[in-house]
DNA sequence: GCATACGAAATTACATACAAAAAAGTAAGG
DNA sequence: CCTTACTTTTTTGTATGTAATTTCGTATGC
């Protein structure tokens, strides 16, 4: 979408974490998430064990979670691949997102009574602004991202903020991000001012409604490209 | 909801597996499902690596898949616990795949003009009724969750497809089933031939407010039930 | 020139080994 | 009798070894 700016900061020495499991799928995350490892790219276990100075084991277990988390594909006796998407299953991805997270939206507005859940919903939407105005690509989308884990996490369904920060759902939304061309930002932007602002009057239904048309205007668009 | 009638098959020996990393995790996700487990039950490597007559290695990966899943959690130097639920928890795993199943219904009621996938549905129906003639509890849930597998295959969109297949979903839907109470049965199964009517009529409007309906039905009476 | 068969290298899957951390048991002190 | 410190046992996390499988390069036959 917009250009990288930034080199992204490097990912965490082995120390800072809690274990070695999760050093690597973090890192592996990560890097997929910045380009490093392509789509359908096989992951050698001995290949990034040498890489991140530990063994293979766990690489192994890291591929496992991350096969759980379904960002990799695990074939038997032929390892573990990136998980392929097509610009179709991303545009399914965001239909599918739509539900849940309008869901979350819904549940989140009934709540904008509680003065505390607008000032926290202010402050996220405050950073999609200042990365909006600064340009900021990946701190633009994560900054949506965040605002719907906040709204999901305000919802008080606990699955619905389980599921929004799993970490594949975070993958998958940024390589969405990046994927998506031909939107006209300043509406989209636009767009979510409606929707912040609807969320936090506390009216459900419009809330819903202004969060849906924005995701179906989304739609159409990339749909529009897709075809294009 | 209904007495467990048949004592459910042991889990497949080794051999016709893929990997032994499969066969655990499918004998764990089987272990949970029918009970075997509790929720936040310690789960020791050692245990199950000499309990399915393998090392520790597949155990650990299995296990990593698990949590990279969702249904058991590690902790850094800790282990692994099944993860445990509440009723809330299960309650808002309801609502939260409502939206999920509500999309792959209006998706899949457009495509209805396809006769094979009326005759696909139609199949499925019929184990739902079966199931439910012979009052078998985890037939019944078994064949309502494939109805709305093969609801959301046939709807196209690959993701909900892809997310709804998860072990997760499954193990999740199944638990709900055991512990739902206090629900009045045969109004289900009315609502589920009307939710099936509408569909293959094609009209997407009408299956999906029908089918909406019914999960605020559900969540109604689980409510009452929780609060109770 | 192209397909097929064969063999070497690479890679996976699984087992085992060992150090570090946590849990459990035991004894001393209040 | 309960709490606390120490020791032992259990369990985890990581590394390494090995057989089986796949992959890839090469040569052979058509």
């Amino acid at each position: 979408m917009f250009s990288d700016e930034t080199p992204v900061g490097r990912t965490t020495p082995p120390e800072d974490q809690q274990s070695l499991v999760a050093y690597v799928v973090d890192s592996i995350i990560d890097g997929v998430s910045k380009g490093s490892y392509a789509h359908g790219q096989r992951l050698i276990a001995a290949d990034l064990a040498e890489q991140y100075g530990v063994s293979r084991a766990p690489v192994r277990e890291a591929l496992h979670v991350l096969a759980g988390e379904g960002v990799v594909e695990i074939t038997p006796n032929r390892g573990a691949k990136i998980r392929r998407l097509s610009t179709k299953q991303l545009f399914d991805f965001l239909e599918f997102t739509e539900s849940i997270c309008a869901l979350g939206v819904r549940l989140a507005t009934e709540k904008m009574d509680e003065p505390e859940h607008v000032a926290a919903l202010e402050v996220c939407f405050s950073h999609i602004t200042e990365a909006w105005d600064r340009r900021h690509g990946r701190d633009f989308v994560t900054a949506l991202y965040m605002y719907h884990v906040e709204v999901n996490r305000i919802s008080g369904n606990q699955f619905v903020d389980f599921f929004y920060r799993r970490p594949y759902i975070r993958f998958y939304t940024i390589l969405l991000a990046e994927k998506v061309t031909g939107i006209h930002w300043e509406q989209y932007i636009l767009n979510y001012k409606r929707i912040h602002e609807t969320i936090i009057e506390g009216d459900t239904h419009a809330a819903a409604a202004t969060f849906v048309s924005h995701i179906r205007w989304v739609l159409k668009h990339l749909n529009a490209a897709d075809t294009a």
